[in-house]
DNA sequence: CGCTAGGTTGACTTTAATCAAAAAACGTGG
DNA sequence: CCACGTTTTTTGATTAAAGTCAACCTAGCG
């Protein structure tokens, strides 16, 4: 781990996170509250570059993202990488190392970002507390199972151009539900880690964004885009529904 | 639902299924054992062909498979189908509709099959009396992200020959756990299955179990495979490992 | 101001998809 | 048990999509 990863012991409150209808289940009473805020035990603070946690660290924490951007990614042993997900502020990383106490995958920040450390053990004994709880870590990671399963569809059954415009169209959703526009945004990801995400190589990512422009779709400027025409990425992405 | 899946309310035991080990958490004592039965109400025989739960439908249990062979797969809305998934006696299904209360996906018989019905309610309910099996969902959850995170490297970096070997060791290592060969299998699933799961179509997924054979690494009839090279197979799944 | 990393574009190659036909296996009813 | 139609699988020929290789451009940074 990075030195420069210091582990901050300043005690922050879930209550009153303005995150937490994203990272917490709601509807509790103030008294449960004060209990919930035992889960998070530290936040962590992560550089633009830096890893999380990597292959093969032992699991003991699952982890909210407060600010910033991060990827996730498997390695095979012939050192080909392939990205599984782009997480923003609210979501929950480190759901993969539960299974054999040893993460299987590396969390790598995008940009500086900080990070609530949930002990897991803190969420499981709380979980046996508060049912509600209990049902929203279970939510968590089912809501992850089906993500992957839209995944196997995009990368299995789609074009390079229909999974793009899947890709774009999904980062400006959750951006737009955390107050961000619904028809701009700024990439935090190379063309390269896109193309990991989306099973395609760089240059076809490129060229894809490239027709999407020509085509009056978006407007592209390195890492800026624009959505012009949010029915027909829609439409790309998925013809049917739209012919 | 199909009328022939009669539910029935035979009560199961799985203190004395020989299948526990692989669903169920282990090293129970006696007393909470008898308790832990509580969490399956009844068994369920599907037909094959039948679907054990469908898009849509409502969740309310997960499914052990007690015997036979399912597939998950999931739909978009053109007709395109994915699989996501081939399970086997002592896996658990249903995990996809905890998060919104519906099944995301369709579970379907590959040949006749008898499932333990769980009450989601019950599992919780257990799981907040009894640590071991709180943290065995848990387990079982991750397991299902780290799968897929898996089948995402397989789909967005594996060539065709690749996919297929890695799909084959999977397949036989699953079923050597369940006692049965290490090197000699029946498929389940079509040509067609294998490819949509694998991401390629079923003339692809042809050729190369043609190519396999002409290599002398399989012996293929039909559905029956028999290994004759695993290490062959795991040099192309693997290149790096075994050059 | 030049260096470097990231991004774009073009030319060509490779892989797998598509289209098509035939063979093999399977199920059903006579 | 066999003949029939149906489904599944295999194989070949061709096409389409994306990958590879290479050059060049652009933006950001020391």
């Amino acid at each position: 781990m990075n030195p420069e990863n210091i582990t901050e012991t300043i005690k922050v409150a879930c209550s009153s996170c303005n995150l937490r209808e994203l990272c917490m289940p709601v509807g509790f009473n103030p008294e449960d509250m004060q209990k919930l805020d035992d889960v998070v035990a530290t936040r962590r603070r992560i550089k633009q570059g830096d890893s999380l946690f990597s292959y093969g660290d032992s699991f003991t924490s699952l982890f909210a993202i407060r600010t910033g951007f991060f990827k996730t990614c498997v390695s095979s042993a012939d050192g080909r990488e392939q990205v599984t997900g782009f997480q923003m502020a609210g979501e929950i990383m480190g759901l993969d190392g539960i299974v054999s106490d040893y993460h299987s995958c590396d969390a790598i920040a995008l940009e500086d970002a900080e990070v609530c450390v949930m002990p897991f053990a803190n969420v499981e004994e709380l979980s046996r507390e508060f049912p509600q709880l209990q049902r929203h870590v279970h939510k968590i990671m089912s809501r992850e199972i089906v993500r992957e399963n839209g995944v196997m569809m995009l990368l299995g059954n789609m074009r390079a151009e229909e999974r793009l415009a899947a890709f774009l169209l999904n980062l400006v959703q959750r951006l737009h539900a955390r107050g961000f526009s619904q028809s701009e945004l700024t990439l935090r990801m190379s063309r390269e880690e896109i193309g990991s995400y989306l099973g395609m190589k760089l240059e076809t990512v490129s060229r894809a964004f490239s027709k999407f422009s020509d085509e009056g779709i978006i407007e592209v400027k390195q890492r800026y885009v624009r959505i012009i025409e949010p029915d027909a990425l829609k439409k790309i992405f998925n013809p049917q529904t739209y012919s």
